[in-house]
DNA sequence: AAGTGGTCTAGACCACGGC
DNA sequence: CCGTGGTCTAGACCACTTC
């Protein structure tokens, strides 16, 4: 046998994918038995070690649970916490509908801080969007993004008329989007702020500054975001 | 060869230890190449399979990085994103000293809401311990953390001694923490707060309620902690 | 061309869990 | 007791990187 299926997928994966299918289907449920080891290597004419490769690797993904000396079984659905989301895939993870309003956008070559921390030189071109976002007719977010002009031409035509940042530049740039790192603290509404999200002026705001890296660990969105108390509660899980 | 040499530790894993001392003492930095998988087999006498276990399972976790074709390179040093720490863990890893003060302590009896976060039942003894954090003279955080009162007999004294709550636990008690959720937002200073943290009423706190669960999943303390403006950032690593 | 990691085989013994 | 996962062997071929 060929170690490699003709279309270049390990035998490992296939094996892997066809559990995945079982159990994204429905037809495996959590706390259900998985094929052992050796009831895989027989299915799929395998080695053992195929087949356990595909169990471990599943595991180290946390999609199934070994116990030795009882079994393989499928792990109980995680939540994705510390998952990076666009604010569209936020809502449609709750079944809500994105719902925000572009304030203002354009491309401005005075933001050197910004630049600086896109690793792109002071005066250089940046793509701003500033959106309201909105949870039913009442504003809780302004959210302030920058991007390099010089990377993405055409971007802003493109983000206006769909609301999804992110998928514009996964499938239209071909961006592999990889982590964002945050930094999260506290402020009080300034004039602009408070008219915009109809706050008190100084009413609290959760600020979070948001750097959004690729997968070659090249720093490509700078979003600055202003949460209304009350509105917005961030879940987080720390490891220890 | 017995597959496990007599005090029961995998040959696998005596491998990783070897490799990963010689990191740990400075002998190999980022970057360097570590022994291949066959250099690692005639080394520990060993088949392929094994060392490769050692090295594959090392990449998993971030110690080193392998390159096809290439080889396996010891891993820059990893910022801990996320990480579960104590205040005191905190303040020493940047250098500084962990400086706090108990404003109250105590058992409750009557605390529903915060039994039920800890899935105790509603009037059960809960230990209070409620302290201002410092840096410098300037308090900037008041944290209170609450747990079983049941589980942890004698607790309040043994704390009220020594700074560290999770060391505690973790000597005294054999508690193995595992990770924390956390519930960031934001909140007005109210007048309690206001006087302890010598911050003007209505000021904005960021707020975090943190429930830290042990390695069986059990959810054993819960802290309340509000953070003056300007002083306190919180850094997030997300991933896609 | 030589060396590396990635995949795979066809077996083996062990420790552990449930019956 | 039997079946499970965990470890291990002594090889093999492939794709890839480096020289």
């Amino acid at each position: 046998m060929t170690p490699i299926s003709r279309n270049g997928e390990p035998t490992y994966k296939r094996i892997q994918n066809a559990i995945r299918r079982r159990i994204e289907g429905g037809q495996l449920k959590p706390g259900d038995v998985v094929n052992s080891e050796r009831e895989l290597a027989k299915l799929h004419r395998v080695s053992l070690m195929t087949a356990r490769h595909a169990l471990a690797d599943l595991a180290r993904e946390g999609m199934v649970e070994r116990r030795r000396g009882a079994g393989t079984f499928v792990a109980p659905p995680k939540i994705h916490f510390n998952k990076l989301m666009s604010y569209t895939e936020q809502m449609s993870s709750r079944g809500l509908q994105a719902c925000s309003r572009i304030v203002s956008s354009g491309v401005l070559d005075d933001e050197p801080d910004i630049a600086a921390r896109l690793s792109l030189s002071a005066a250089s071109h940046l793509i701003m969007i500033e959106r309201v976002r909105k949870a039913g007719d009442e504003p809780f977010a302004l959210e302030t993004c920058y991007l390099s002009a010089q990377e993405f031409p055409g971007l802003v035509a493109a983000s206006l008329e769909r609301g999804s940042l992110f998928s514009t530049l996964e499938h239209q740039y071909g961006i592999e989007l990889a982590y964002a790192d945050e930094e999260i603290d506290v402020t009080a509404a300034d004039l602009k702020t408070t008219e915009l999200l109809a706050v008190p002026r100084g009413s609290p705001l959760l600020r979070i500054r948001q750097l959004i890296y690729t997968t070659k660990g090249k720093a490509i969105i700078y979003v600055l975001g202003l949460y209304r108390a009350g509105r917005h509660t961030l879940l987080i899980r720390r490891f220890r």
